[in-house]
DNA sequence: GTGGTCTAGACCACC
DNA sequence: GTGGTCTAGACCACA
């Protein structure tokens, strides 16, 4: 499902974010779903609940997930729209990596090489 | 030369020194070299001439430039070395925003596009 | 300054909120200003720092506020204009409270009465 | 008699508990009154007649009113005072509201516009 | 010193 | 059971 990288620079209750929006952008998670409880995912993900409470509520704000007091979770009917969006700036991200890099002087051999390297981590 | 992006994000000093160390991991600068007076930097990349001098200054402390009073500034012997780290931390971020935009829900195909796209620009 | 009624319904980071857009909307804080450190408001309301951490991050994502990294945070320049809004907002909800209270009984007397109250509460 | 705002958030069945304990609480309904059948209720006020039926059902379980199979409902002896409890109740909600509403920035002037502009309606 | 994040554990309200 | 809030205390990054 969603990875976290505890290494990384990049907030965990963000790399939920991120991992939901995603989950969304690919279709694995569809308007109308259940997401699985605030506790199920600290659980699942090795994170604390109120990590995830506030991904959620962040979700939740953002329109993308939609919560009512002693209820689960569910994917709303903005959630594709919205996820389109997000999937839109991290390409935006991504070209901007990717020109810094190459300003830098990282060759396209390196850049290819990288791809790779995630290709098959992704499996 | 070194290509400016006035509508980025990242500091224009910074992108300087970007482009520095991208220059001389590409071997278009060399140790001993003598690198354009600020002046005639900053005309070139109609850039003030104090952030071309922070540049320059963050650089030599770096240990990349040298530079003595009144005169040029030149490359240093340990710039190769400090332009390969540099171009192995760019490595690091452009991997770990591929990551970011995978987990995200961006598509190979859009990363593909992103990459031909870029490349283009390259020439 | 801002109270806190630990007795309310309402969640203490709202108060905290509400407050902050309160002393906009009247006047006693200003675009520009600094605002009290997030340990310092801590202390003086009686709360613990992530209440008013929360409070602050949350008018930072509204656009009241406006934080850096290890800098203070300040009232931003917008935030006239949201105060406004969530002025008319909660002008909009305290009509509604009345229209009800009237649906439901409540004689002018006892609403002016409430008023007379609140109005010597505020001296 | 009872005014539905169909535009308001607040639940149809929940506007006609709260307008049948104010007429009961105004005194315009008395303990032992016959209260109109649930149908002709729902014609008047233009409402689905089970929305009308899940008012009087709650009010039966709250004892404010008496209902026997196939007969009309009553206002209940005790009504009266389930009344006067339910408008403390609102007083104390409206009284929150002001609370919420001053500190939150909202004047004393703009809190009389709403209650002259409220009593004009009132009419 | 600042804000930002995370954890742990508690209590509440709702269903 | 659910989500929501609050507290306490820790660590980090930035300046």
């Amino acid at each position: 499902m969603i990875e976290i990288d505890f290494a990384s620079p990049v907030a965990i209750y963000d790399q939920i974010k991120t991992g939901v929006r995603g989950m969304i952008a690919k279709g694995l998670l569809r308007p109308g779903d259940k997401v699985p409880s605030i506790r199920a995912l600290a659980v699942r993900l090795s994170v604390n609940p109120n990590t995830v409470a506030r991904a959620v509520r962040e979700l939740t704000a953002e329109g993308v997930l939609e919560s009512q007091r002693g209820e689960s979770n569910y994917v709303s009917e903005k959630a594709l729209l919205r996820a389109k969006e997000s999937v839109e700036a991290l390409r935006k991200e991504f070209a901007e990596a990717l020109k810094l890099a190459r300003r830098g002087g990282l060759g396209w051999q390196d850049i290819e090489s990288v791809i790779i390297k995630e290709k098959g981590r992704d499996k």
